[in-house]
DNA sequence: GATATTTTTTAGACGAGTCTAAAAATATTT
DNA sequence: AAATATTTTTAGACTCGTCTAAAAAATATC
């Protein structure tokens, strides 16, 4: 068994894997979770000694198949719990994740099975992202960055990047939901800030970010 | 904030105290926590100085009334969680404690507050424990033990006092769910054992426990 | 009421996870 | 490629919760 605090650099070192697809260094994952650099070294240590990642000192760090499986069971747990608190407990989207992070680390394997199967096998956690399968597989839809929409085109919104309750909140407040068409209406060269109506209703302005 | 350790421990003070109704020792606490007598002489100290415990060295252990409010609230998510389990995720009451154990510590008012609504508003957890409110009330319901109950005189099951999970298997094997009614039969002097009937269906054997 | 037994507490140690400060390795400048 | 800056690791210390062994207090026994 892993602690609640292996797990949590297990999936730190996973999601910054993901961003930058690279070998991950020690003070990304101090950033990430809050720590120091020194703290960091002690725990690959003890991680790289349960062989749940690849360490060479100096040389940065990235995750064994045992060390991603834990990560992206991890990871499901996280996201199932937020539908759960989202769909049923009725949350709002951006209150769920203090939450999530407390309860991805309950143990049964047997439990998120049948919690997914009362969720009815969802894909998408509330904020888009997709849900790993039991056997660690991740559905990723087809996606772009609203920024790499061009004018006067559509899409569908299917997720965000990011997941400041402050910047959901402000989502939420301008009517935006999962699952809205976006269309591109005008783009501001100088400061990239960019203009766009949702479901061919309101329009709004969003800045740099 | 408390620990998930001192939590413990002031659940396990909590139920001593309901069930002896007097000042708890330390070995009782080091039985039922499962550790050894001077750890819980350390522990006890610290909930003293954070004003849960009245803590007297050789005396004995009571709970404050701050002290018994964390108590009620660990109880209370505990047992909620384990109606959500058995509800909800189709689990068997024996099988929920240990879950439940894990998820009783998790933080958020606001959330044990939805669970409750969402399971509405249960007054008894799965093994027919009463639920306290979110005020740290219980409604206690009038109850005897099987063995209070007298010849031919009948009774509805509403809780059992043994949770162990091989006794509730038992149980379920033989057909006994919260709700029946039981008519005692027969007791055997000698050994204390009874015969008692089931929804005046089956007739079932119950030894000394 | 003195002695023996049991219970509880103290003292000192350990592992997990964290920290600060200093040393070692790597990367960047010029 | 030498000097400087940055990053990473080591060394040693601290907290939390635990332990064992020994001392102190309370309780039971004679």
């Amino acid at each position: 068994m892993n602690s609640f605090t292996e797990e949590n650099y297990l999936k730190a070192i996973f999601k910054l894997t993901e961003k930058h697809d690279a070998e991950i260094t020690t003070n990304s994952i101090a950033q990430k979770i809050g720590t120091k650099a020194a703290s960091v070294t002690d725990m690959l240590k003890k991680l790289s000694d349960k062989k749940l990642i690849n360490y060479k000192k100096y040389r940065g760090v990235s995750l064994t198949a045992k060390g991603k499986k834990v990560a992206l069971s991890i990871i499901r747990k996280h996201r199932l719990w937020e539908v759960f608190l989202v769909e049923k407990l009725k949350f709002k989207w951006d209150e769920v994740h203090e939450m999530a992070e407390e309860l991805e680390h309950i143990n049964s394997e047997e439990m998120v099975d049948r919690l997914d199967k009362y969720l009815g096998f969802p894909k998408l956690d509330p904020h888009g992202d997709p849900i790993p399968n039991g056997n660690g597989k991740i559905d990723v839809p087809k996606s772009r960055l609203l920024s790499q929409l061009s004018l006067n085109n559509s899409a569908v919104m299917i997720g965000v990047v990011d997941h400041t309750p402050s910047f959901l909140q402000y989502l939420e407040k301008q009517g935006v939901i999962l699952g809205n068409t976006i269309k591109m209406k005008e783009i501001i060269e100088y400061d990239k800030s960019l203009s766009i109506s949702i479901n061919g209703k309101k329009n709004i302005f969003i800045s740099n970010e």
